[in-house]
RNA sequence: GGCGCUAUCGUCUAACGGUUAGGACGGAGCCCUCUCAAGGCUCAAAUACGGGUUCGAUUCCCGUUAGCGCUACCA
């Protein structure tokens, strides 16, 4: 196969002299962001970062009968809330002149033929003798006058002319599933232009690869077979391919790849959004899957990801996202939320948690939720978590809870009138601070013979509703003087 | 059907051809403790199957099985 190469333009050079490496993220705007197409993006950033090279958005929008505005936003929404950005942005259906000039360069070369089959009139012979369907018979050969001469009245695809002379192996190296072979006997005539005149996904995106300098494409395992007749089309344009690395595929706990339909908004980005992970958690549980940093690492920073990034730290097997019917979430993913949660300086997890506890109905001040913050953070594992952990130190009225919980281990109703009683009177006087409560509350429990955990638990129950909370005395002083004493008598009210 | 890719605990993964096959999540238990967490410790849990090559295969080769992908005028 002789087509021409024209030299290859390295879109810049650092200066030891190395290539800058360009790389792209391409999705089509036919759906919500999902989570599979969210770890691509992920990779291609962390390459891009790792070598101080140039990360690119290509809006591949060239299906115009699928592709919805709703979903455009939806894809910059889930690339927004990531947080990592992206250098230069591109949409495809703005460069049809390139992909047509790039058509027409690949059939005056006598690479790509038209075909007059009339659409979906081919189905009956599609499957040839071994099982693979090469061409149309009579339209590869077609006299280049006869064709010239159709093309004025009859609709036509514009079909790629695979080389058949001879067995030859179309050969590259993938970065990550290392040599790759494919006789172009197995190859079939694809399409470069639709009948409408309009680029087929194989033309469209590797014409803007070639344009656009790209120089690693990063992308899922399902293009690997794919990337065959991209070389060929890259070739017979006079472009020399791109390294390629192809990525294990994210699938479903039933070992289907994850998709809408089926698997419904779990496999979407903005419902990790909104169910309160941290985009950071999400980068770092997405990275964790298919990629390994060789070391026992698991919870990393951004700058850990993009310092140790490689592409030899890629694995060839898909990855299970384990979500289930009750919980839509990977435990680990849920676990490394909570996490970078605790990593969080207080100010900072503050001002992300407001917003959750506002959308919970909370009139919460950002001083409050400050104070609050150290108190749940070693609790919650979503930030949406704020509303069930916090609600007492928002909400007015507690959650209505039954008397008998007031009542302690190995005690009964009178102690935890007694308690309660006791501690309406100390608590009236005491200083409202950690060490000055501490020291109050256990001398009282000694005072009343009884064992500090019987002494403390009818106080937190008064307080917060609920046997399970923060721990007491920090409660206590968050709260303050009027809402305890008032909630304490609301308790022995109750007891009564 | 054809072509391609893949195969280590339930899940994510580590292991120059030589390890008691390591770590993490989740599970179980213990410790700590004012509850719940967090933290610490311990336990259960894997090389798909069959052949080779080799002194020695998780690792290399072949086959089987299983899964996935591509096989569109979708991307």
């Amino acid at each position: 196969m002789g087509h021409c190469r024209t030299a290859w333009k390295p879109a810049s050079t650092c200066y030891t002299g190395l290539l800058m490496p360009r790389v792209r993220f391409a999705p089509s705007p036919t759906g919500f962001l999902h989570i599979g197409s969210a770890r691509t993006f992920i990779f291609n950033w962390l390459y891009a970062r790792h070598h101080h090279g140039t990360m690119i958005l290509r809006i591949d929008d060239t299906d115009v009968e699928r592709n919805t505005q709703q979903s455009l936003d939806s894809i910059f929404e889930g690339l927004n809330w990531l947080d990592l950005g992206w250098d230069e942005l591109y949409h495809q259906s703005e460069r049809l002149d390139l992909h047509r000039r790039t058509a027409q360069a690949i059939f005056e070369r006598g690479l790509a033929y038209r075909d007059f089959t009339p659409a979906g009139n081919e189905d009956s012979e599609r499957s040839g003798a071994n099982g693979t369907w090469l061409c149309n018979p009579g339209m590869r050969d077609m006299p280049r006058e006869e064709s010239d001469h159709r093309a004025k009245i009859e609709p036509f695809v514009l079909r790629f002319r695979v080389p058949r002379e001879g067995p030859c192996d179309i050969r590259f190296r993938d970065a990550v599933y290392g040599e790759q072979s494919k006789s172009t006997a197995d190859i079939e005539d694809f399409a470069l232009l639709r009948s409408d005149g309009t680029p087929t996904y194989h033309l469209a995106s590797c014409a803007d690869d070639a344009d656009l300098r790209i120089s690693h494409i990063i992308r899922g395992q399902d293009h690997l077979t794919n990337t065959f007749k991209h070389i060929l089309i890259f070739r017979a344009a006079g472009h020399e391919p791109p390294e390629f690395a192809h990525l294990p595929l994210l699938v479903a706990p039933d070992g289907a790849k994850l998709s809408k339909r089926r698997h419904g908004p779990v496999v979407s980005v903005t419902t990790y959004r909104d169910r309160g992970f941290l985009p950071h958690a999400f980068v770092n549980f997405l990275c964790l899957l298919g990629w390994s940093p060789k070391d026992d690492r698991e919870q990393m920073s951004r700058q850990d990801l993009v310092d140790a990034f490689t592409l030899e730290g890629i694995n060839r097997s898909n990855a299970v996202v384990n979500f289930t019917e009750d919980d839509p979430f990977d435990p680990k993913a849920v676990w490394l939320n909570a996490e970078h949660i605790r990593a969080l300086p207080v100010e900072e997890l503050a001002g992300r948690l407001l917003p959750f506890a506002r959308a919970a109905g909370f009139r919460a001040e950002a001083e409050k939720m400050r104070q609050v913050t150290p108190l749940i953070r070693e609790r919650i594992k979503l930030l949406t978590d704020v509303a069930t952990a916090a609600d007492f130190f928002f909400q007015d009225a507690l959650a209505p809870y039954l008397a008998e919980e007031l009542i302690p281990q190995k005690g009964d109703k009178a102690m935890a009138l007694k308690v309660l009683q006791h501690a309406l009177e100390v608590l009236s006087a005491v200083d409202f601070t950690h060490a000055a409560l501490e020291n109050t509350l256990r001398a009282a429990a000694q005072q009343l013979g009884i064992k500090t955990g019987q002494m403390f638990l009818p106080i937190r129950v008064a307080v917060c509703g609920r046997k399970t909370a923060p721990p007491l005395f920090e409660t206590l002083e968050v709260l303050g003087r009027e809402t305890c004493l008032q909630r304490i008598r609301q308790a022995i009210e109750k007891l009564r």
